[in-house]
This record gives C-alpha cells, structure tokens and sequence, in this order.
DNA sequence: TATAATAATGACTAATCGGTCAATTGTCAA
DNA sequence: TTGACAATTGACCGATTAGTCATTATTATA
C-alpha cells in the first residue's frame, strides 16, 4: 500500500511539472526506483492513478469546505475560515494545484469529469448556504453573482501562489477576502446571474450518494484506520446504516469519534451529506 | 496562404473539442480535407501551428485592451469598454477560448510560455495605466489587488460562457463588472499585495520588442494588406523606422493611416510600445 | 500540344506510448 | 538447505505519433 502511496506522490510531481499526457508511466516508474510491472500491480491503468489522486485531492476539497461551513463559529469567522482554508489547503498542495490547474482534464475520464462537476456542485451548495447564514435576504437577488464573484477572486490570488516565489502571508489574504466579500455583498446594485441562468449550478444530481458508496468508503478506512476508537466506530457505523431503522443520534455521534482523522473527512461528508438528502 | 488559414481553424476546433496533445496532424488534415503532406507545406511542425494559432490571438486581445485604453473616451466609459470588449472577444472566439483555457500550456514551446507571459504583462501594463485614470492617487496603495480582482471576476465570468448555453446580455455584464470594479477600488482598506510582492508584475522585459520584428510585421503585412493607402504607409512607415533620424508626427501619422485594418492593430501596438520604450 | 514548374499525396519510418507476461528474484516455513 | 509461493522485472506487443519523401496530379508557359 505504501508502493501505491509513492508513486500517486512521484506522478504529481511530474504531472504538476509536464502535465498528465506528457507524463509517461516508464518516467514515472524511474522517479521511483520501481519496474514497470510493479506500476500495474498497484494500479489497474494509468487512468486509475489519475482518477485517484483527482478523486483523493476533491475529496479533500470538498469535506474541508463543508466542516468549515458547518462550524459552530459565528459567521464573519466561518467566511474568513473558508478562504484562510482555501489557500493553506493550496499551499500544503503545491504540486497538485499545479497539476490541476494546469490541465483541464477535459481529456481524460468522462466518469471523472462528471465526477468533479458534482463536487463543484457541492462546494457551491456549501458556499451559498453560507452566504445565506451571512448576508440573507439582502443577497436574495445576486448570490450567484456573489458566488461567482468569491470563486474569481480566489481562483486569481490562487494563481499568485504559482508565479510568487515568497511565502504568502494567508491570514492577511483571508482578511482582505472577506473584506471584499462584504464589499461585494452589501453595495452590489446590478444583477447579472438571475435565475434562468442559475439552473446548471443551482441542481446538483443529489442522489449521487448513495448507501452503497458509504460502506465502500468504510470497508476502504477500515484497512488504513488504527486507532482503537475510530475503528471500532467505523464498524458500528457500518452496522447501523445497513439498519432498517437507523437511529440518527447514534450515526451523529459515531461521526464525531472519526471527524478529526484526515482519511475519514470524507466519510464523515458523504454520511451527513446522506442523512440531509433522505 | 487560404490553406495556412483553414489549417488554423480546423485545429482550433480540434484543440477545443479534444486538447492539443490528443489531437493529432493526422486528424486536423483529414478534418480540412487535405493530406498529411500539404499540413507540413504550410507548417513546420505541430508546434509551430501551435504557435502560430495563440500568438495570433493574443496580439489581438493585448492591441485590442491597448486600443481601449488609449481611446479619447471619458474613462468610466473606458472601463466599460475594456470589460465589453473582453467578453466580446471571447464570444467572437468561443472555441479558440475553450482551447486556450483547456490546455494550460506548460507542455509546449517554453519560447511561447515566455511570449504569453510577455504578452500577459503588456495587458497588466494597460490596465493599470486604466486604473490610474480611474482611481488616481486614491488607489495608489491598492492598485495590483484591483488588478488581480479585475483578472479574477472576468475569468470566472468568462467560464459561465462555456457552461450556459444561452446568449449572455454583455452590456449588462459589463455594467455589472464596471460597479464591483468602482466598489473594490473605492471601498478597500485592506492590501495585500505591497510593492515587495509585485516585482514579477510589474516589471515586464521592456527591450521584447525590437525594430527588427516591427519590420518582420511590416514585411508580413505587405503581402496581405489590399488598400492601397495602407499598403504606402505601411512602405513610408518601413523607411522612417530604418531612418537614422524618425520622425515621431509622421510616424503616428501613419500609424493613423492603418489602425483601422485589423490585422495592423498588432504592427500600431508595437510600434506604440517602441516609441515610448526609447 | 508539349514541357517545365509547382502543388499535393499517402505509404513509410523511427520513436514512443500504455499495457502484458514469461522469467527471475526474494521470502520464509519446514 | 530446500522448495513453494509471492513479488518484481523488463523485453516485448500492437497501436499511434510527428514528420519525410518518392511519386503523382495540376497548373502555367511557350
């Protein structure tokens, strides 16, 4: 498993550095000291690995996003705590922002493009339940250009952390984010997004989660989960989705004993995402 | 010459559809009904249709930003104008866009990465010279965060082109864009790009164009231009630039002549840039 | 109409690609 | 030390690529 590990981490290094289709499977198995063979014994193709490490980095994405939105803070801190986020989650990810940036992927996988397309459906769901919690009603009318005005900003200070050779001071940025945000939000007059145009972001295919997944995702963890407790929830959790009658405040409560592990992130989204949608 | 030109617009719509690398000669020939052959009688390689196909679209867009900027409007109508002309061009060249935003550019030529990064400054120089307009000295500390916002809103708007399928109202995109510009300018207090960080933005390789390419263009335009005004001041405008002593008001006499031709708008702007260079 | 000049063709090459699998090496219980 | 089994290798395959060039078709000229 750590065979799997090394080469998702040496393929972006060199996707980030060539893009994908320049990078071949030979120059990757170089970069790590291993055959070719060995490649295919831990990856059925070389579209696997990259609908992997995709799908692993959106996962990432989309559950940090969603904690931060769903944080018992007060909401002019849940706004900062979503851009301060954000860009550490860039900044810890280097290369593979710069892989993703890089290609748009229109190339590869139509499961996959789908794939993301729903996860930035989710994000966005996310972002404007928070500008709901934030502004209300005064932004009824231009949420979706506020949206849209929120992911422009940070997509464009996002590119700064490719072409600027400094350490960014992210704090600093979040703030002057957020005062934008606000800016934007309070004194917008002229409405271009109005609903008609909205449809596409606005309906998200929600029944893409689905029980089945969940247990995928929890017999995957139950291999690389060790601690005692996470484990052990992990299985009563398995149990009780599959209950005819799931109690909810047992699943919620199993939840928290996993969320602060970085591999259950995802889980822990799709699981709550589950019970909203029900 | 037609030939060069159908090649071009078959790869575009190739590139688009399916990326740069995965599109092979082979293709783009039999999608212009020609043979392999005749592609490599109108270009040297892969590459250089490549380049040829955005370097020609970003003279274009950087003459077209440069022409707004220099216009004799009152500058609010300036700002619009920049914004609607933006979106007007990425509407005329839909699937030259797509292509251009599919593919980040990283695989090719490092010669052209250089020109777009070149290119990407010239366009930077233009609107902040816009913003100074504008804003004057009360945007003096915070100009390069309303760059960087400006860049931001219009790409993220630019993407909703590609996935809504309905005309977009560009008047009022551009009015929208016009007030969240004088929003961000007027209201800021908070900066985050000093000086120290703006190094790479600031200071684009001023000595790029030489009088050598200028008369490279003038050469190259002499075989297509028709007028026959153009085409004299297009020879007078060759002599003077060799001349030990030009004369700047004959010069811009000229330059007067064609800027209305649009394949001379990229020859106005460089000479332009030479003049205030020297 | 005959001849020269030019334009266009597509079979071909060498290189590289993702992916396979017989052969080899490494591991560990008996 | 042996032998059974698993892990690993890299030569090899068919497909595809960018690019070439001897040959053929077309056009212009005399």
């Amino acid at each position: 498993m750590a065979k799997r590990q090394l080469i998702m981490e040496k393929a972006i290094e060199l996707f980030a550095k060539q893009g994908i289709e320049s990078t071949s499977v030979q120059q990757i198995t170089e970069l790590c000291g291993i055959s070719k063979g060995a490649f295919y014994l831990s990856f059925k193709s070389k579209d696997e690995l990259i609908v992997s490490i995709i799908d692993d980095f959106i996962k990432k994405i989309t559950s940090d996003i969603d904690r931060v939105v769903n944080s018992p803070k007060n909401v002019q801190e849940k706004l900062y705590d979503f851009y301060l986020s954000s860009f550490k989650l860039l900044q810890d990810h280097r290369e593979f922002a710069k892989m993703f940036i890089k290609e748009q992927l229109h190339t590869v996988n139509q499961a996959l493009l789908n794939r993301i397309n729903y996860y930035e459906q989710l994000t966005n769901q996310a972002m404007l339940r928070l500008l709901d919690e934030l502004y209300g009603e005064k932004i009824k009318e231009n949420k979706y250009d506020l949206l849209i005005s929120m992911r422009g900003l940070t997509e464009s200070y996002s590119k700064l952390f490719f072409t600027i050779n400094v350490p960014l001071n992210l704090p600093l940025l979040a703030r002057a984010l957020v005062e934008k945000t606000n800016l934007l939000a309070n004194h917008t007059s002229i409405v271009f997004l109005n609903e008609n145009l909205v449809q596409q972001i606005k309906h998200p295919s929600t029944d893409y989660i689905t029980i089945t997944k969940i247990i995928q995702e929890i017999d995957r963890l139950k291999k690389i989960v060790t601690n005692q407790l996470e484990s052990e929830s992990l299985d009563i959790l398995k149990n009780q989705l599959q209950n005819d009658v799931p109690t909810h405040a047992i699943i919620l409560g199993l939840l928290q004993n996993i969320k602060n592990n970085e591999d259950c992130k995802w889980l822990v989204f799709m699981v709550e995402q589950y019970l909203n949608n029900k």
